[in-house]
DNA sequence: TATTTATGCAACCAAATGATTGCATAATCA
DNA sequence: TGATTATGCAATCATTTGGTTGCATAAATA
């Protein structure tokens, strides 16, 4: 199965869990806690996570605490700059219409 | 059916879509044309991404034109800034540390 | 007017998804 | 050592997903 990021974040769950795994790591039952949902549909989604290599994992005696591979997340930041520039270029050209605009009114 | 623009963007066919139209409006048929699936498929697509609220359409005659609402795009931008945040402090991070280490360096 | 063309909707289908329960293994604690 | 705890894996299940084919409708064209 090859998964992707976009995949992963596609999920509400796997958003919130990665949301609060990126600033702290954190065990699969300490995850759990925080959701209506089994612990094993947690490591389901923590699979799905590792699987898009985006976590990173320290075994401490019994327990795994997980954390996020933040870089990884630039991916998604990387797609978005596409639209990024269209967006900011959009913006400029309202920007000179509207300082264009303002300078036919003082004209005037 | 809730769906949210993550879902939308999950799906390679989407994502190429809206690329697509991002910067030119475009017909059902003549993106089932950058496509190996059928007009239908492609047609499906557009009605998830619509539900989104991700499409502007503009009818001429029989054909329909769709668009990339581009500023729909921002979510996932705003969504990001969470963790962009912390990239940009652990990089802050290692510019001090690197800077420190280098007056350390010129120290001795 | 008759035919072609562009689109959307419905029915159907195989595969993937998100969840469950049950079990196995390894580490901790009494 | 025996019981408890943390985790992962497997089987199962209902639902969703992404695709197909077929059909209906509306606009353009011969």
């Amino acid at each position: 199965m090859k998964r992707d990021i976009f995949q992963a974040i596609a999920d509400p769950t796997r958003r919130a869990i990665l949301v609060l795994i990126a600033t702290q790591a954190l065990t699969p039952n300490a995850l759990a806690d925080q959701f209506d949902i089994t612990r094993q549909a947690v490591s389901k989604h923590i699979k799905i996570l590792n699987e898009c290599e985006l976590l990173e994992q320290e075994k401490v005696g019994r327990e795994i605490y997980y954390e996020l591979k933040i870089d990884k997340m630039k991916e998604v930041d990387q797609w978005l700059e596409q639209f990024r520039k269209i967006w900011e270029n959009r913006f400029d050209q309202l920007d000179d219409l509207l300082i264009k605009l303002k300078s036919q009114n003082d004209e005037s």
